[in-house]
RNA sequence: GCCCCCAUGGUGCAACGGCUAGCACAUCACUCUUUCAAGGUGGAGAUAGGGGUUCGAUUCCCCUUGGGGGCACCA
């Protein structure tokens, strides 16, 4: 039997941090055993649904790069199915009429919570019988539909927590169907996934509650049970609720904030699981191939930002320059600077691709090889332009260097000539290297000076060194 | 209040009931004297507490504590 999975979210928000990690460890899944991935937008309730979240959230799957197998499907529109399970359910006695208002169930609620007593539905209704019941729907009153909770115990064996067991006592009469004939979440995802035949349902730990109900409903309903497993939340670093500041937000967010879906992905992964070895950094094949439920860890995981940035870090260093430069070119493109050749951005991208740990910072790397003007980081300025004298003269020198020097470019001809000069004005290599650097970069970081000195050429390099001793010429003069 | 779940350094993960509790992020040193956001080396830092079971518990059981989730005519 082929594994069947899905996703169900509702649209009532974006895909966020957690959403994407539970949708992640569905498709893992699938893939890793070559099931199918089902995606189901829950959109019962019409009030807080809007079609733009549903959007957000597939945008968000095809930005993660989760492929959707079946499906979207909208649980809305199984609505007549939901309605014919609640009346199956009402013909075989596992459910009843339920009379009470809600007005009347928020008030008696209201009551138990001031007196301490438990805020369960009493089950009140239950007892109403058969002929009382039809004469009041007669009557014309209205009704809600509550599924009978039997005696006894409920036990699964969760795919991730094990043996799960609550005692039935403890759980309400729930309700079904309500007054206006709507159906209500625990049925409608019965109903659905009975329907979509999906045979494991991994969720969120918020869910484990609704587990049980929903397995009364399946034996009520005579019918097989796929098998559960919830999967542990992902807190904030304050070891609370994930909240806005942090991971709360869609997880186009941090497509915006510069983050690599495979290095998002990567990190998701780890939340929670890990492959039983020290692997980190994997691509998606990797995880896939590496991927089994059993590994998924019981205990709540935090969300740390500095080792998602750490891990899309290494997926930047380790992308073929083609797939980061559309990233690069249309960053440079909103900054105006449009028409960059193709070939050369991949070389430059190849050469600074090893430090940044997001995309503007790599777009900071790249920028100089391509920008007519550059802004001197302030960092950079202070530690090695301190005296402006001092590194004015060495770039004036570097000039001379590079305007005598014969034959093409190479690291290797850079390096003597740079590390010459550095001997001749008896001052270390770093004196000269370091000013350079700022002057071409504008910034204190950068690979090799003797690659980056190759790679932008002569023309640009004899114009950054005209651009910086301008600065520093008026720097100079201010004293 | 009731029910359920969880518990290894600050964080993410390892450790058939058996070496000195391992790796990574972060952090601190040092190093590469060419910067660091890259590389390398090293340091500090954890089995929540208490009882059992066992020759032996991070691992199994119980209690306590702590954290999380749930208890709607929301999903």
């Amino acid at each position: 039997m082929t594994v069947r999975v899905r996703f169900a979210p509702s649209p009532t928000g974006f895909l966020h941090v957690g959403g994407a990690r539970t949708a992640l460890f569905n498709w893992l899944f699938a893939r890793n055993v070559g099931g199918r991935f089902i995606l189901r937008i829950e959109d019962t309730d019409r009030a807080r649904s809007s079609d733009e979240m549903t959007d957000a959230i597939l945008d968000g799957l095809k930005w993660l790069g989760i492929d959707v197998d079946e499906g979207p499907f909208f649980q809305a529109a199984g609505i007549e199915r939901h309605k014919a399970d609640a009346t199956l359910l009402f013909e075989r006695g596992a459910a009843y009429r339920c009379f009470c208002t809600p007005e009347d169930l928020a008030s008696r609620r209201e009551e138990a919570r001031r007196t301490g007593a438990g805020h369960g539905y009493d089950g009140r209704c239950s007892s109403i019988d058969e002929d009382a019941s039809a004469a009041r729907v007669e009557s014309g009153e209205p009704f809600a539909l509550r599924v009978r909770v039997p005696d006894g115990r409920t036990e699964w064996t969760d795919l991730v927590h094990g043996s799960m067991s609550i005692d039935n006592a403890t759980i309400d009469d729930f309700i079904i169907l309500r007054s206006d004939g709507t159906p209500v979440y625990n049925l409608a995802v019965v109903s659905d996934d009975f329907d979509a035949r999906v045979t494991h349902v991994v969720r969120g730990d918020d869910h484990i509650s609704n587990t049980p109900k929903q397995i009364i409903l399946y034996e009520a309903l005579d019918r097989p049970l796929p098998v559960f497993g919830h999967v542990p939340l992902i807190m904030g670093p304050d070891g609370k609720r994930l909240s806005k500041r942090h991971g709360a937000m869609s997880v186009l967010a941090y497509e915006d904030a510069g983050f690599l879906p495979d290095g998002m992905m990567n990190f998701l992964a780890l939340l929670g699981w890990s492959p039983g070895d020290d692997r980190e950094v994997m691509d998606r094949a990797e995880l896939i191939e590496a991927f089994s439920v059993e590994r998924i860890l019981k205990k709540s995981a935090v969300f740390d930002l500095e080792k998602l940035e750490w891990l899309n870090g290494r997926h930047i260093a380790g992308a073929e320059a083609g797939r980061l430069s559309p990233m690069v070119r249309s960053a440079l493109v909103e900054e105006g600077l449009d028409a960059l050749d193709e070939t050369r951005l991949r070389d430059v991208i190849d050469l600074v691709k090893d430090r940044p740990r997001t995309i503007p910072a790599l777009v900071g790397q790249v920028r100089p090889f391509f920008a007519g003007t550059l802004d001197f980081e302030q960092a950079a300025v202070d530690r090695f332009w301190k005296k402006p004298e001092e590194a004015a003269q060495v770039l004036r020198s570097l000039d001379q260097v590079f305007g005598e020097l014969d034959g093409p470019w190479t690291p290797e001809a850079l390096e003597a000539a740079i590390r010459g000069l550095a001997e001749r004005l008896e001052m270390g290599a770093g004196r000269v290297i370091n000013p350079l650097r700022v002057a071409l970069m504008g910034q204190g970081v950068s690979p090799g000076i003797f690659e980056v000195v190759e790679l932008m050429g002569p023309d640009l390099v004899a114009q950054r060194l005209g651009t910086a001793l301008g600065y520093l010429d008026a720097k100079a003069a201010m004293g």
